[in-house]
DNA sequence: AATGAATGAGAGTTCATTCAT
DNA sequence: GATGAATGAACTCTCATTCAT
């Protein structure tokens, strides 16, 4: 028989409805905004079924960033170690795809919530920090070095490289979820332009040769 | 004798005192987290003598904010409309000044705090957007244009200059708010070495013709 | 079988025991004297469980005047209408039936409980006034004027004799109410002595020819 | 010297002012709702000043009882006693004076304000019930009795008779409080009119020869 | 497994009362 | 005496969590 029992598939995906459903609503209104009713209604089911997926509110936040921050800094770090061109295409060709793939996905939403909420769940944060931002940091920084080594670039502070390699898109996806509703404030530009803007600044400002 | 009683100095510092210890706890445990006992408590009074002060909770936090967020912009254009000489030297002293008197400051936690309550404040956030971020915005703006014009800048994205200059600080600020504590994260520079270092790289990637 | 688990039973009947415990209550000691966690303890459950069932303690009173207002009156205005015989003799019969359904059980203590927090709930005294005072005297008061058309009666102040007819079973009501507890206060006769002697009074008062 | 100093005079009035402050105050919104800072306000003098003169908020109303209470009837039953012609036309003239003394003073609005909170002052009401309530209640009582001996009255009986001399004033009284603010309920007579309308009505049902 | 009624700790807020000035 | 800032008990209402069905 070619039917699956629609309930029996929608069984098995509770988890991850939940999981969809609270982001939603954490980014919508903020956690404590929250009620776990809400989670479970948007889900679909009753309050208490989210209990028996995840045993608090707390814990379903954290559950719910897991989920959502399995970044492909791995795979970037092996692309970069055999890659061989000038640093700097490598470099903006990574921005671009972080921003394709996380930044724009529910991998970045969930980074601005972590900013938001960290103080509340250090547990999470070390996490957050351990697996996403020091990984990060070291591939790019690691980049950085490289490309001063070969003489590609001047010799600058890498941390601050790093830091305003990271910097604006972060703050500007801050900035969008805090500032962006409500017709608060709509920011100049779109997150493309920036990005190529922010590379072509950079990368002018970082180059012992600029073209 | 000059000396006056403790008790009426004491009286009339009543609302600082309270701004000063919700400011404290805010930063601390985030809005939702701080109960309004403890504000009180914390600025050494009993809970119902905050509410001689401040009609609620929320008005609390507005008042903090409007407290601690009579910011120098004014000041900052007129220094900029009437200096003569190249604006990368005014941009950069204008910056260092920022972080001096501003994002050190309580001014600066402040702007963290709202980035990260923002949501539940639309009326907060639009103020703070209306009276700092605005303006900022157009006070750096102006000035790469200015540069522009006079040739001394390439001719770049202004919005995204304007967004390197400032998106660092803050995100920077922000870092250190949320993955500070604990020992989740030490920066692995200090704010002042990280502003030399970005005013270097953007103005390297800014300049027309770098030194 | 016959029989439902008693639990179930009982929970479908929530709402009811609320507003009995709360009518209760509200009679024993007034409505700002009796707290909602009491309510919810008469009937035999938590204090968030009242707020399951009424948003408010200001909706629960509406709710106990709503549930036990259901008064008989467009049932005697029909008896009134098809009536034949002399006046008095309904005008008799129609108040000992007020008492016996009405003045007796809930909705009466609900007309004390009502001029008594009349002030705290104008929007309910309104309620009131609409389904319950005015068809009242539109009732009574169209008897008056028929019994005076036919001569039965003397040609008397229509909206006096209501008020004669009406006052003197709410005051007692009221009176018993008030000072009935604690005792301050025995009434020399008891409410259908009153009520009879009452009728024959106006009667006699307001017979063109009596007995 | 002929001038008094104003405040000196004014000092003396406090308790009468206070008074009269928590006898209107109480009236427009009930004892509960009533907050004590409104009454001292009302009375022109700070929060304080209200608990020199009272030593809380009950025995402000107490005194605001007490203080208006003190109903004629002592003179009343002396007039009675030498009073000769027919008891009809006492009765009616004592009504008239309660009204025009008693009923449309402050004393008036403070029965209907006991009748409200009586529940609350066990002690209150039990002063007023003997001091008040039985004493009027004997005043007419024996009236009725001497009619009756003297054949001027119907074997009617006393204690009903009396109640239906009472219970409409009181009602009225009563009725306009609760119901008549907010353009509720309007009363389709005045008190005058109620009143010669339920005396010619009493006194027809009294009399064993009605003119 | 799913439900949603029930729970009760906890938070914000009010206001009668006190007391230092 | 007068003031009004300060107090804290008391109260309403919310919502994360539990558990009988």
């Amino acid at each position: 028989m070619a039917t699956v029992a629609p309930r029996q598939r929608r069984k098995d995906a509770r988890p991850q409805e939940l999981l969809e459903a609270a982001l939603e609503l954490f980014v919508e209104k903020g956690f404590a905004a929250t009620r776990s009713e809400e989670v479970a209604a948007r889900a679909g089911v009753a309050k208490g079924t989210l209990y028996r997926y995840y045993p608090s509110k707390d814990e379903l936040f954290k559950a719910m960033v897991r989920e959502n921050l399995s970044v492909h800094i791995a795979e970037s770090a092996a692309q970069a170690a055999q890659y061989q061109g000038p640093i700097a295409e490598l470099l903006a060709e990574m921005m671009r795809t972080w921003w394709a793939k996380v930044g724009q996905g529910n991998a970045g939403v969930v980074c601005t919530l972590l900013m938001i909420e960290a103080r509340n769940f250090p547990e999470l944060a070390r996490f957050y920090v351990d697996e996403v931002i020091t990984p990060s940091q070291n591939l790019l920084g690691g980049l950085i070095e490289r490309g001063i080594r070969a003489g590609e670039f001047r010799a600058v502070s890498v941390e601050a490289t790093v830091h305003m390699l990271i910097a604006p898109m972060l703050h500007m996806m801050l900035h969008q979820h805090s500032f962006g509703e409500h017709d608060i404030c709509h920011p100049g530009m779109d997150a493309t332009d920036l990005l190529e803007a922010q590379m072509s600044l950079l990368l002018h400002g970082l180059l012992a040769d600029p073209v």
